[in-house]
DNA sequence: CTTGGAATGTAGCCTAGGCTACATTATGTG
DNA sequence: CACATAATGTAGCCTAGGCTACATTCCAAG
């Protein structure tokens, strides 16, 4: 998340022209792929604090239809990643680093969401759409968005 | 997947009605994200068929970024799946299923590419997260994609 | 204060999708 | 035609992300 990915300067050279730009296209789109579920996870976590006040691996397991062992396991994926803190049967809280993740995320779901409703997608379809969508939108695409909708509204 | 998961009926406090909902939408991303990967693979054999006229391993994997060990290995599940078919050393062919599923990726894509460019994002941007954006547009969302593209163009 | 049921945690298995290392086949060129 | 070399294929290993089955811990009701 939030690599900055040094760019390839091999621009220039006309010799191969485009299979190490698809190559590198592709690439990105397998590595934002890592990384999406850890980003549904900290969002999760930090809509259950925010809200019930409590964020335990059940409830985690139950938003996210996945089994409960599952989520225990990802839940120390985050841990070891520095994104949350949690001590046995004590809940999950997300770290300085998780809570910054969480907030990023939220933003560019919102702007995602409006974004494909301000192009005319139904609502449940947006909704549902985005979820996938969002963690392949990068910055540059993003701030494209943002400007679309301030431009339109 | 799929599984019916026999519920709690532990609901009773405030009783939040949208739990199953969103586990759906993330049960549906994650779906999507498998077939994304033989999405990929078919629309580029179809490709180097078009172009070159040949769709060997190396090649693929070449374009794709990975090691041609992974690609053959993918290039087996494509033949379980029914998409390709290959013979040993002979290179690779698209079923009618294959070719099917090639030609709606690539609309797709194009659509994809098309509103990216159409609400502001970068052409570099637009193509990159196409790439991994597309796999996660339903038929809905696409549907609306092209009815704005073709009232704004 | 005991105890049963729910929540939590652990272990082990599976598939997808990567990789490297090694084996085999095809092929172009001397 | 032989054979070096590139392409292809195989084997085995790794991690992520699922699952089920079983073990443990917590907590509330009796």
């Amino acid at each position: 998340m939030s690599d900055v990915m040094v760019e390839n300067p091999t621009r220039s050279a006309s010799a191969l022209p485009e299979e190490p730009t698809q190559a590198n296209r592709f690439g990105k789109a397998r590595t934002a792929q890592s990384g999406a579920l850890l980003e549904d996870y900290v969002e999760l976590i930090s809509d259950l604090l925010a809200n019930g006040g409590e964020a335990r691996p059940t409830d985690i397991a139950r938003r996210l239809g996945v089994a409960h062992a599952t989520a225990i396991k990802t839940i120390g994926r985050l841990k070891r990643e520095g994104l949350a803190v949690a001590k046995p049967y004590r809940g999950v809280f997300l770290t300085e680093a998780g809570d910054t993740l969480a907030d990023r995320v939220r933003a560019r779901h919102r702007v995602v969401v409006d974004l494909l409703l301000a192009v005319g997608v139904p609502f449940e379809a947006a909704e549902s759409d985005a979820e996938g969508i969002e963690h392949h939108v990068s910055d540059v695409t993003l701030a494209a968005f943002a400007r679309f909708l301030a431009r339109g509204a």
